[in-house]
DNA sequence: TAGATTGTTAATCGATTAACAATC
DNA sequence: TAGATTGTTAATCGATTAACAATC
């Protein structure tokens, strides 16, 4: 474990540099440069090759970067170099949202099935949605990497022990409250009503 | 404009500060620690009274915050202390689950609309849904706060084109491309393929 | 009063930017 | 070769933590 620890602000950045590179594959461009990279994302060259140094970039001193190349590393990094398979819990208007958005499965996540305590369709968008009293069973038949929990927030804790205790070890959180979890676990929050509140402070205090 | 700026680093704090407080309201509870504080939103207490520092917190010592207060005191620094209108452009999966998310109006965010090329269906969750051709006449008709993009990437820029065009200052932006406004436009980006990636990346890389 | 807790300054830590030698 | 651009170190900047006097 040579790997020099990535910091969190780095990682921030990591998926953006990411997109990027993908959109300059799609594009059939082969090289790039930090600054090219710096504009595209809004941050500094130096911050690019600084995010960089610590792990193989495959730079070339006056050439720049091999966009292909780049792109694998990043991808080795950021995990999507191999699938990940996922379960949505709650079949409402943001898990129901999640189930249809085609971007995910382009890296890899494969969404298997939600579960809901009202199983009021049979599926969504083609994925099978089950009630949450068969979670239990499904968690010991098929392995999980990722889970989302897309339920309102009185029920989050308890989806999420149910998760835990079934052997999940990631989850992508939108119910808005904090979930206690052990440390073998990961957890990433994403708050909607928070983010809009930023915005709401930004355009109320504009100078 | 003697007030001081607040860091950003702070402003994606306060959100999280002010949900806390809205639930120790909801509970009846008068009066709050900055450690208390600190625990139910993961950070340290000094950095919470840090936080403070500069703003009105009505703060007494040996004895904490007044919880109404200090509420009242975030949602005015949040700017959630009057009403936003609001539309969304683009009314698929992200743009329709954001339509029927009910807490956004709980602060006084009104939507109005969702806009689209297509429309399918005349209203979703009791909002009206107008085609997007629309959209240059509505804003010169109606007075719009915030608007949200909620298209494919494709028609993006085009969309906020028009809306800085129509007069919107503030934009939410849940396409994965970055726009370009003018200075007076704020925009706040919500990125789930990022967020999802930084999960993949912390879940890849546990010690 | 004694205990608790804030407001505020100073110290520390980490992240960003600047600079430039190395080198393609 | 000359120009371009990286990798890397040092300098700067900003954010977090620690500490404690003020005071409720």
């Amino acid at each position: 474990m040579l790997k020099k620890t990535i910091s969190d602000a780095t990682i921030k950045r990591l998926p953006k540099y990411y997109g990027y590179l993908k959109v300059l594959e799609d594009e059939g461009v082969e090289k790039v440069s930090s600054s090219s990279i710096a504009t595209a994302v809004s941050v500094s060259a130096s911050q690019v090759r600084q995010d960089f140094f610590g792990f193989e970039s495959n730079g070339q001193q006056g050439y720049g970067y091999d966009v292909k190349k780049l792109k694998a590393t990043l991808a080795s990094i950021l995990g999507v170099d191999k699938p990940h398979s996922m379960i949505i819990i709650g079949a409402g208007h943001i898990g129901g949202a999640l189930a249809g958005h085609k971007g995910f499965a382009q890296e890899g996540f494969q969404l298997k099935a939600l579960f809901d305590i009202n199983v009021a369709q049979e599926s969504i968008h083609g994925i099978p949605v089950y009630n949450i009293s068969t979670l239990n069973d499904f968690l010991k038949e098929n392995k999980v990497d990722i889970a989302v929990i897309a339920t309102t927030k009185d029920s989050a804790q308890e989806v999420a022990n149910t998760l835990v205790k079934g052997g999940v070890e990631s989850i992508w959180n939108f119910a808005q409250i904090e979930i206690n979890v052990p440390k073998n676990v990961v957890v990433e929050n994403i708050s909607m009503l928070e983010s809009l509140l930023v915005l709401s402070y930004k355009a109320s205090n504009k100078i």
